[in-house]
DNA sequence: TCCCAGGCCTTGC
DNA sequence: GCAAGGCATGGG
């Protein structure tokens, strides 16, 4: 069990911003969620910004911290937003708990080859019983059984058939082709790690299903692209609500993502 | 019954 | 190159 205190993190804010589909809230104040194979618990303490974390502080450094971005500096990024427009001083002030995540490539390729005209609590449901089917049984050091996400060669075992069976419906089709280009080694996970946003941009779309969009979800919640602005229904509409004259990316240049979430959490938690 | 949800692919021009 | 349909499923 190790300690963090941080300010600009509320890990229910992460959860309700949508960008994992494996985390939940337990108790209030108790949130449970699975990465990859990985599992944690966190618990809300009395004292502002402090938590605890129920793992080893060498398992906190080494993925933890850099998974949620503990180091990143979310308060700078609060403070270059320009104080004239306040709608997005708004939207950043009521999501100001949240960061953006690091997490594994494959798991975010795959869940957003789902998201895709679908709805979040379906994309969760659809999510964790394809962990159910197709991942491993885990249990962490604390006793709990959880079931991690199945890697490309896991869900190669599902067909087609299967997978409908799983409620993917017509995108059962992409998910099958995406785990045979990744079998098959046509897209190499490894490299794309390396590339920078618009070559990793370029080469997610070339699997099936990801489109723009798609891709870019995946640049920002998985390669941390923080450039990445990824703009599905909700954020079209607040574009041509609030931002006629076109929304300001040169001004975030470099962290346009984090704003994107902050708008996105706005959208659909605040108030109008 | 219709509309919408973190869109993408295929077709037709 | 671009607009228009089609696509599974579930909730309001």
């Amino acid at each position: 069990m190790v300690t963090v205190t941080k300010e600009h993190f509320s890990p229910g804010q992460i959860l309700a911003s949508g960008q994992c589909f494996r985390m939940e809230e337990v108790k209030e104040g108790i949130w449970e969620l699975v990465a990859g194979d990985r599992y944690l618990k966190i618990e809300e303490t009395e004292e502002e910004h402090v938590f605890r974390f129920h793992c080893g502080e060498e398992e906190l450094r080494d993925f933890w911290a850099p998974y949620f971005d503990l180091e990143g500096d979310y308060g700078a990024y609060k403070k270059r937003i320009d104080p004239a427009d306040a709608y997005l001083v708004r939207a950043a002030d009521f999501g100001r708990g949240i960061r953006i995540l690091k997490q594994d490539l494959w798991e975010m390729i795959v869940t957003f080859i789902i998201s895709q005209q679908n709805n979040i609590r379906r994309i969760r449901r659809i999510v964790q019983l394809l962990s159910e089917t197709y991942g491993k049984k885990c249990v962490s050091g604390e006793g709990k059984v959880y079931d991690s996400f199945p890697g490309p060669g896991e869900l190669a075992r599902a067909t087609e058939a299967d997978l409908r069976a799983c409620n993917l419906g017509y995108r059962s089709r992409y998910i099958r082709k995406t785990v045979e280009m990744v079998l098959g080694g046509e897209v190499d996970l490894k490299a794309l790690e390396g590339m920078d946003y618009p070559a990793a941009r370029a080469e997610l779309m070339r699997l099936s299903g990801v489109g723009g969009k798609v891709a870019d979800c995946i640049c920002l919640f998985a390669l941390h692209h923080l450039e990445a602005f990824p703009v599905d229904t909700h954020i079209k509409k607040v574009l041509d609500e609030q931002y006629p004259e076109g929304f300001p990316f040169e001004r975030y240049a470099g962290f346009q993502g984090v704003l994107q979430q902050y708008i996105f959490y706005y959208v659909l938690h605040g108030r109008p």
